[in-house]
This record gives C-alpha cells, structure tokens and sequence, in this order.
RNA sequence: GGCCCAGUAGUUCAGUUGGUUAGAACGCCAGCCUGUCACGCUGGAGGUCGACGGUUCGAGCCCGUUCUGGGUCGCCA
C-alpha cells in the first residue's frame, strides 16, 4: 500500500494521497460529514460533503462504527480552520477492511475511563491509544540504548534456559512442571547461567527475556513473568565497579529516552525525563536505618535487617528532596537476606551487595558474587542448600550429595572462574518510573499474575 | 496467605433512615442541524443492583456465605 502517514499528510497539500487506520470519531452533519481517522503517527480529519453524486460514499460513512479500520483516498486540503492540525483529507473514495462491532466494551475517548481490569481484558483495543503506546515505543528505545552501551563495551548477549532443572535462587517460589515424567522448573532468574558465562571466558555478558516467579504477590508491582535485565562481568575489583557500571549505563539508556521521547512523554505524561547525574548518592545499611529512623519511621523487625516498601519510598523521598536525586545505592545488606552466591563482607556480616532504589521502587538487586570454590561451598552448607556431609574429608565435592543443577553451577568455580559481579534490573520498573505508572499491570503488554492468566 | 475497601445500564458513577415504576453523564439507536472539530438539539432503547441464602409487611441498602477486583503487608525486580 503506497500510504501517507497522519503526520505527514500536510507536506502532499493539493495531491491524492491514500491513509490508513482507525476510526475515532463520526461527526454526521446535514451537508457534510467528519471522520477522525488514527494512524501509529497521530490524529487526522476526513471530509465527505453531501450530495446526490456522493450518496453512496454518504451513506458508508453514516454505516461506520468507531473502531472500525478503514482506508481512505482523497486529496490533502490544508486549511488553518481544522483544528486538528491544520490539514483534512476530502475523501473521494472509503474502504472498510474491518468494522468494528458496537457498542464498544471498555470507553475509547478518555472521557469515562474504564477501570484497569476490564481493560486488560480487552488489552487490544486499550492499547490502541498514543499514551498506551508510547510505553511500547520508549521500552524500545530503552533496551536498544542498553545493548548499544554493552556492545560498545564487549559483551555479549546470551540467552540462557528458561527450564530449569532446579531452583536458581532461594526464596522466591518456582513454576513446576513435568519433564518427561520428570520435574522441571520454570527459571526464576538467568542467575546460574550468566555466572556461568564467566566461567566459560565470556568476561562480559548481559541478556534480556523472561523470568517467572509463582509468589502469590499481588501488589502494584509483582507479577508472575516479566522481562530481567541481567548483567555480569569479570575482572572487577570491588562491588563499587558494579554499581559504577549500572549508574553510567543507567544515565546512558535515560539520556536516550529523553533524546527520543522526552517532548512525548511530556506532552501526553506531564512528565520531564530527568538524565541522573553521576554519581548517584550511596549509603550503606547502616546510614539508611540512621535516614529512616530520623523521619520518625523504624523498621518492623519481621524484615530480618532488610527495607520495607515504607522505608523504601522514604529513602527516595529523602534523597529527592534533599539531593534532589531520584537514585540511591543502598550497601552492606546483611548476609541473612542475601543468597549464599554473594560475596561476603570480612567478618561475615554483610555482603558486598546493594539494591538500587529509583523515587523509592527497587529496580536492581547487584553484588560481586563469591567465585571462590570452597568459600561458595561453604556459604550454600550455612545456607542449608546442601548437606554438610556432602565435602569429603580432602575437600573436593560429593556430587551425589547435591541437587544436580547446583552441583553443575558449584563446579564453575572449580575451575578458575575469575571474579565477577553483576546485577539484574527489572524493565518494567522502569517504565513505571519514567511513565509515573503506579501499577506495573499498565506497563506489560500482556500482565501475567496470580489471578491473571488472560488474555 | 493476613488485614482493609469496592462490586448498580455497554462505560464511568450517584442512590439519603430499608418504602411506589432504581437515576445521571458518556456511549448506542432514530430524527433534526451554516465547516464540525469532546459538534449541537430533540426523542428512544438499554438493569437478575456480582452470586446464593437469611432478617423484614417490604432489601440496591441490614446479616451470613461465596465469587471477582483494588489497596496494603510478607517476598522480590
């Protein structure tokens, strides 16, 4: 189809062009009649008169229902007394290439919102919206930017299992099922097998696919797939080379979005994309319980020395208002909250780790993993993952004693696996920071949760 | 899984102390209408008040059970 776009139909003033899209709106007046056709680039007026020669072009347009796709051949009239954008198309010729059924299920104008979950019911049409889809548009240019910036500094991309023979991480629940009579797994997080990638000689790899993870979580910011950003890299000399790496990609990948999409986003968002300055603030366990205990708030004590969401948010609100920063590195979680694969601090207490917390919403848990042989080992006996008995007396590892997909990543560091960390970021945090979503249901194509397996 | 809140027209909502035929806006249908632009005007259709049970002369409203959704907490990205 030899199409013009809405945005572009001005520049052929006087020629015949032919548009493609949806209808938005019929205005149906005694001598002549309006369409508002929508295209992936905008807004534009179609222009039928009424007369005996047109009747049957007339009589089409009165049968429309909105939504319906359509294309449309007339002539490019650009006039300032169209209010939308000054340009209108006076149709000689509509198809309809699919009518769309009326009433329509969820409102389409805006003017009566329908609620989120009869939306995501009907996801195809709700996402036939400029604002809707600019998410899509700014998920893109983000994970383009981050791949630019990990190309142009040697990694490589992989693409690791998403069955897995056992769980990858403690705690979070797994999606089980059978395996030739066997059991698999679902993979919780590409942890294992990007770590592995350093053994292996890869130095620097990063990927981006999806992880599944059965919590029965339903907050605004859980589901039960979604897409991981994971990164891992050899040679570091100290977590800090983590995080110096995640904030510089961080601004990059920003720095890109609002190249792209800032005028956008502030148009139909309200919102400015703000590139972070480097460095971001940092602040260890101790300092953030110090913050969180000066604004009057304390850490219930079920939370094991770890944040809670309440002491999340008043950590960014802290950081916003009086460094006018919307990051914050927190470091030194203990070694209770922290998998046995993180490097540990001297004396044990806490781990060469930190989350990263954006306007308060933790987007990144990162650490300098523990590549040393009989240390790891170790951390997994105290963690209870395998068996004390399971080192022999010499110190090499009785396989048969340990689940076979750990006894496989165990043996990485058997084998002169050089230190290495990394981090993993979650993409649709992202876009509900820089979108200003609260709920992370509006920012995935097709949400998956714990009572959503639909559309 | 714990706690809190909500469910009424296609959509978004109102509905007083339990009281006659459950309303509005938008949408839809019909008619009218100087080029509209969230077009306007007139009229119309559209409801198992989430479901089941109970209290009552009488329930959208009170009680119980249940389903669905939202928020929050634990957990995490």
């Amino acid at each position: 189809m030899n199409r013009v776009f809405a945005k572009d139909a001005k520049a052929h003033d006087g020629l015949e062009v032919t548009l493609a899209g949806f209808v938005l709106e019929i205005r149906n007046l005694k001598k002549m009649q309006f369409l508002v056709i929508r295209d992936i680039t905008g807004d534009i007026q179609v222009t039928v008169f009424k007369s005996d020669e047109t009747r049957a072009l007339n009589e089409l347009v009165e049968s429309l229902t909105p939504q319906s796709s359509v294309t449309v051949r007339g002539t490019v009239h650009a006039d300032d007394f169209v209010k939308l954008g000054g340009v209108e198309i006076l149709a000689a010729e509509i198809t309809v290439e699919n009518p769309a059924a009326s009433p329509l299920p969820i409102d389409m104008t805006g003017i009566t919102e329908s609620g989120r979950d009869l939306r995501l019911d009907w996801r195809f049409l709700d996402l036939r919206d400029r604002k809707r889809q600019l998410i899509f548009k700014v998920q893109t240019t983000a994970e383009l930017a981050m791949r630019e910036f990990w190309a142009a500094r040697g990694f490589t991309e992989i693409h690791s299992p998403k069955l897995v023979p056992n769980p990858s991480e403690s705690g979070a629940e797994l999606f089980e099922l059978d395996y030739f009579g066997g059991k698999a797994y679902l993979a919780q997080s590409p942890q294992t097998y990007k770590q592995m990638a350093i053994a292996a000689g890869f130095e620097r790899v990063f990927e981006i696919g999806p992880v599944f993870r059965a919590n029965k979580s339903s907050t605004n910011r859980h589901d039960t797939e979604f897409t991981s950003v994971d990164c891992e890299f050899a040679w570091i000399d100290s977590v800090e080379d983590v995080m110096a790496l995640e904030e510089e990609w961080i601004a990059h990948f920003i720095g890109r979005i609002r190249e792209k999409h800032g005028d956008e986003i502030q148009e139909l968002y309200g919102r400015e994309v703000v590139v972070p300055s480097l460095p971001f603030p940092r602040i260890n366990m101790t300092q953030a319980k110090e913050i969180i205990k000066s604004l009057d708030y304390e850490v219930p004590p079920e939370t094991k020395g770890d944040l809670d969401p309440t002491a999340e948010r008043l950590l960014g609100k802290y950081f916003a208002e009086k460094h006018g920063h919307q990051f914050v590195f927190v470091t030194e979680f203990p070694t209770s909250i922290r998998p046995f694969y993180h490097m540990y601090a001297p004396g044990g207490q806490s781990t060469l780790s930190y989350d990263l917390l954006w306007n308060g919403l933790e987007v990144t848990t990162g650490a300098q993993r523990e590549h040393r042989f009989p240390v790891v080992v170790r951390q997994a006996i105290e963690k209870g993952l395998i068996p004390e008995d399971a080192i022999r007396e010499d110190g090499s590892v009785d396989e048969e004693k340990i689940p076979a997909g750990l006894a496989s990543y165990l043996a990485c560091f058997n084998y002169g696996c050089p230190p290495h960390g990394g981090f993993g970021f979650g993409l649709s945090r992202m876009l509900m920071n820089i979108l200003g979503y609260e709920n992370v249901r509006e920012v995935t194509y097709i949400y998956r949760g714990v009572d959503r397996l639909a559309p």
